[in-house]
RNA sequence: UAAGUAAAUCAGAUAGCCGCAGGCCUUUUUGGCCUGAGGAAAGUCGGAGCUCCACAGGGCAGGGUGCUGGAUAACAUCCAGUGGGGGUGACCCCAAGGCAAGUGCCACAGAAACAAACCGCCGGGAACGGAGGUCAGAGGUCGGAGGUUUUCUGGUUGACGGAUUCUGACCUCCGUUUUGGGUAAGGGUGGAAAGGUGAGGUAAGAGCUCACCAGCAUUUAGGUGACUAAAUGGCUCGGUAAACCCCAUCCGGAGCAAGACCAAAUAGGGGAAUAAUGAAGUCGCCCGCUUCGUUCCCGGGUUGGUCGCUAGAGGUAUCAGGCAACUGGUAUCCCAGAUAGAUGGCUAUCAAAUACAGAACUCCGCUUAUAGAUUUGCUUACUUU
RNA sequence: CGGGGCGUGGCGCAGUUUGGGAGCGCGUCUGAUUUGGGAUCAGAAGGUCGCAGGUUCAAAUCCUGUCGCCCCGA
């Protein structure tokens, strides 16, 4: 997983990103994204009990992160990204999610 | 072979690359090694450990449990039995104390739902009606001893007798109505009708008597016990307690966001109640106990870190005791501990990789979900030897 | 972690306390009224009472288990 400075840890730079930040839908996931004053970026990866039980939300949540973590050098640094996992993200093959993440952070102009 | 029944097990493996959490080692702060979800981790249904509240106390209230014996830290769990029910059987299921302590309910139907008597049956009294018999009186009719006579095969009178009609009284029988009794055999109902069947008995009937069966009580025998068997007895008592209730037994309350420590921050502000057999101290009430001169509300501050946090009613193997659940001994092993929350992705092979599903203080149970696969015991049916 | 509530025709609800007939309003359908529609009047259809099991003669109601949804507190 994301070593600890990669991550958002604290609950009020969640709700900071949710207010001020930008918000990207794709088809499998949403992307929230606002502008943090350190050099690189950090993730956030949330899943609601609508994804599904405890297995399908961790299933989610590892699959972000994966995708999250290889993405880390194609990205422009300096942003806080929290991206919601949604009830498509579960059924989803693993190379259309990379895909569709990849189209998300391109409309968001971070690469 | 087929169908069934009971029990148990597995829950992908191996290799490579990129990554995550914890621990240890090294330290060029990058490496190396080890470990890393389940049989249900789930639901949170029952219990316990642990922590705090007061030392965990007494009574009432409230709640749980409910055949017997045992196991266990404890339980609504487990084991062995008893009784009842289902199945041809292997086997499965049962909240299974008390309605012979009290109260309530039993719709509709039915006479009646636990208290009697609506119909019926039986005999008694009264009234009315009918039939029969006996006696008395009366009427006509028939026979007629005898008397009388003027009419003589006639007229008249006529004791007595026969059958018959009417009236009255009494008796017997039957019917109807009514009255006060006996009885509970029978009565289209109903889930259920007051022990059942048969015989005797009676005015009619009835456990009124007898035989068998069912049930109850007592005694004896067996068993630790639930209970079982036999004998004897008086004759009989509806169902419902997952209705209130009674009996026995158990339960103080809250929960790891418990709780402890460190750091940081803020205030001594405003309002109210009060010096009383008052207030607070974790549940509802009372008692008891402890603490206090203060207590409550509003307002203000903190949302960081460390511990609790994993060695335990632990696992595995074996021996002994016990029918078993389980207990004891010995050896050996250490087997997740995160804090936005760790097990993932890709590739290859194995026929295929797919079910239900993710630890959050811990443990023992219960319940529910579960693709596919394997093993064993037993039962029934058919076939072959 | 703890506590509470709800589930009944297509929709919104009552009935559950104290067990015996499954109901109300809106909607749907048919007919009447109107030139036609609306409104009105008359009639009709439509319910596994979330699911499973049990107690009882009898269960929406009582008991047990289970599923789904909603709310509250720390």
């Amino acid at each position: 997983m994301l070593n600890r400075m990669f991550r958002i840890s604290r609950s009020e730079d969640y709700q900071h990103t949710y207010r001020n930040g930008l918000k990207v839908p794709g088809k499998y996931l949403i992307a929230y994204i606002s502008a943090n004053n350190l050099d690189q970026n950090r993730f956030g990866i949330v899943a609601s009990k609508k994804v599904g039980n405890a297995v399908k939300r961790n299933r989610a949540k590892r699959c972000l992160r994966v995708i999250a973590r290889e993405s880390q050098a194609k990205l422009s640094p300096g942003h806080d990204i929290v991206i919601i996992a949604r009830k498509s993200t579960v059924e989803a093959e693993y190379n259309r999610l990379e895909k569709d993440f990849y189209t998300v952070m391109k409309k968001a102009r971070l690469c």
